[in-house]
DNA sequence: CAAAAATATATCGTGTGCGATATAATATTG
DNA sequence: CAATATTATATCGCACACGATATATTTTTG
């Protein structure tokens, strides 16, 4: 009697996270395509308006995300002059990240954005409050890490 | 008073969806490197377990994308003889996708990933099934589209 | 204080995902 | 029934994300 497939696409929960990522980034393109950001650079960008500078592995943290990934976007985003690079005097190894004038001035002309893609999603506070919750419940769980 | 920066990384919905899509990828990679599957064709071959044969568009709507992502894969996937690929004779601009023999053989080869990955996250089963029924909202709301 | 371990970053190859564009086949419409 | 629109797929260039690996610097340890 026992019918249950964890094989199918709809008894997963893993698929529909991913599809909802993808969908996310979809929506956010035309509106980042005006700047010509990328997500990825964008999410940099929200970290360097929070912090003003950072070094390469505290932005690495912030985003989850590694360098192999993250070294050729700030390169990006250094042509752009939002941030500037350059080598730690203490430490060697570390990357400092500073946010330019120019990459100040950036974030009025992204600020119109998160209203625009709440605007594109139908959720109740409550359903947003509690996927954030869960979200970030699963981000920050280093089980067997 | 109102100091809520909508631009801060963590007043964002959409950044830990993102982050927990890729974690999610990343938990999978070790399992699927062993089948010499991507994340990708992993949910390609779900689909053909459960249809058997699909046209490339219904595939594409079960995955929420597009052709451009999915030829490449579905080549791949050819290559590997889980699938074959042939043009319809009512519709020449349908691609009809088979499921193989060796396709159908990889399904039990995959069977134990699910439980395995439901084993890396420390859900409670009511924190699961909201989660699912929330993406899937996201997914099913074409609002502006 | 020298050898070993740890840390921070860089580089490489692969496979997506994306919008834009092209093409061929079918359906619709005047 | 021919012109037009629609549909299904393919191709292109770009920017991630990823594990694996390499390198330089700093820290730890015997």
């Amino acid at each position: 009697m026992n019918n249950y497939d964890p094989l199918l696409l709809k008894n997963q929960l893993c698929f529909p996270t991913y599809a909802v990522s993808n969908k996310i980034l979809r929506k956010y393109k035309p509106y980042l395509d005006k700047l010509d950001l990328t997500y990825t650079q964008y999410i940099c960008m929200m970290v360097m308006w929070e912090k003003k500078e950072v070094n390469e592995k505290e932005l690495c943290d912030s985003l989850f995300l590694k360098t192999n990934t993250l070294t050729p976007v700030i390169k990006r985003l250094e042509e752009k002059e939002y941030i500037e690079i350059s080598k730690s005097k203490e430490d060697k190894r570390n990357l400092i990240i500073t946010l330019t004038a120019k990459g100040i001035k950036l974030k009025d002309e992204a600020s119109y954005i998160p209203n625009c893609i709440k605007n594109e999603f139908n959720l109740t506070i409550e359903e947003a409050s509690f996927l954030y919750k869960i979200l970030y419940k699963i981000l920050n769980d280093n089980k067997e890490e």
